[in-house]
DNA sequence: TCCTAATTAATTACCGACAATTCACCCACG
DNA sequence: CGTGGGTGAATTGTCGGTAATTAATTAGGA
């Protein structure tokens, strides 16, 4: 019956998402080529020869995991794409919000491994990553740009303020602890308070309109 | 003779630092693990055994890699500390400026490094990294309180701005090129433009005193 | 419902490759 | 002549991956 396969499809997904979930918390930990199959096989409660039935390689495995991360980053923010008439302002916010939101959500802070591992990736593999990553970059550009347009902010170049911004919220990962002193709202908005400020039209510069 | 032992050292300790330097942007490229002391060797014209005549091993060679750009990287704000009675906006500019500029100054953009490769430390040589680090910290954190006690910054957690300002710089590593479409210096204005607006005072609430 | 064929999942045993390191031994140079 | 940088070969261990085999699950006809 179709029910059935569908459903051993179903425990198949499941395995998989268990099996990188385990990886991508060891390959942060330990680093990639310091993480044997052995290691996962440990953590997974299985023997290594088992991954071979659910991935190519190891590096098939790393590819899941980053591509995994990357999808869930970009998905976050993705929403702010269509509502093109909101204020940018709070189109910012929402996006740092959104993705720190996301970041700070990982049980681990295995993100950084997206960074990292990058060039362990195949060439295909890693230009699929890329393609995800611009569609984060584009949207974000497209928020700052429409920020200037509307005369809210005033910056020299979309691209490096871009990167700056993109820079204070994927770099939490590395200080940012959910037992921290701080919680993630608190820092939400003191990373947006930082963005805004530090790209803002001066005052004496007002909006156009309003939204 | 002392001269030649001197002589000897010297080139000993030259060669010690050709080696790190080569070492250095091939743990970047390819990463600590997959980077073997044949690989080391073929980048120094050597042999892998001649490595054990200079470090004790594979970890003592990364130790040391990240030791010298760490304590190079401090040293280059370390001035700050002295001239305490300069303008804190202009100390700023100062730090963004001289880090980045260290930064962007590495041939190879080999400082992730001293992120990623922190955790195949041993214990010591991590705690010594660490101690680098927080020289670091506290120069910035100290700049940004005299700047908040003059009246210059207004921030709810100097600890948090600093690590966001300090997110900003450490991540040019990731886009930054010098080949690219923007100089050294025009960089380091944009970031820090950023950065101070990010954190100073509202105008409506003018510093008390000048420097 | 039950039995068997087929498919998939998991395991065991194993291989070739290559890793870091050690050691005995060079030889050049002061 | 003898000290120390340099090296080839040997050691020891572990890695990713494959082949063969077993266990488990599902499909479908009677």
């Amino acid at each position: 019956m179709i029910r059935t396969k569908q459903r051993k499809e179903m425990q198949t997904s499941i395995k998989k998402s268990w099996i990188l979930e385990k990886a991508g918390v060891l390959f942060w930990q330990k680093g990639y080529h310091n993480t044997s199959m052995k290691d996962i096989a440990n953590a997974c409660n299985c023997r290594p020869a088992n991954f071979y039935n659910y991935f190519k390689n190891k590096e098939d495995i790393l590819y899941e995991v980053i591509r995994s991360i990357t999808e869930q980053g970009v998905s976050s923010i993705l929403y702010l794409e269509k509502d093109q008439e909101i204020n940018p302002v709070e189109q910012l916010r929402s996006l740092i919000k959104s993705h720190f939101g996301f970041l700070a959500s990982l049980k681990q802070s295995n993100v950084m491994i997206s960074d990292t591992g990058m060039k362990y990736l195949s060439r295909e593999h890693r230009k699929e990553i890329i393609r995800l990553r611009d569609i984060y970059d584009s949207i974000l550009h497209k928020v700052i740009q429409r920020g200037i347009d509307a005369g809210y902010f005033a910056t020299t170049d979309v691209k490096v303020a871009g990167y700056l911004i993109a820079s204070i919220i994927v770099r939490s990962s590395v200080w940012f602890s959910m037992k921290g002193r701080l919680s993630v709202d608190e820092v939400s908005d003191i990373m947006f308070n930082f963005a805004y400020r530090g790209i803002k039209a001066d005052d004496a510069n007002p909006p156009k309109r309003n939204a």
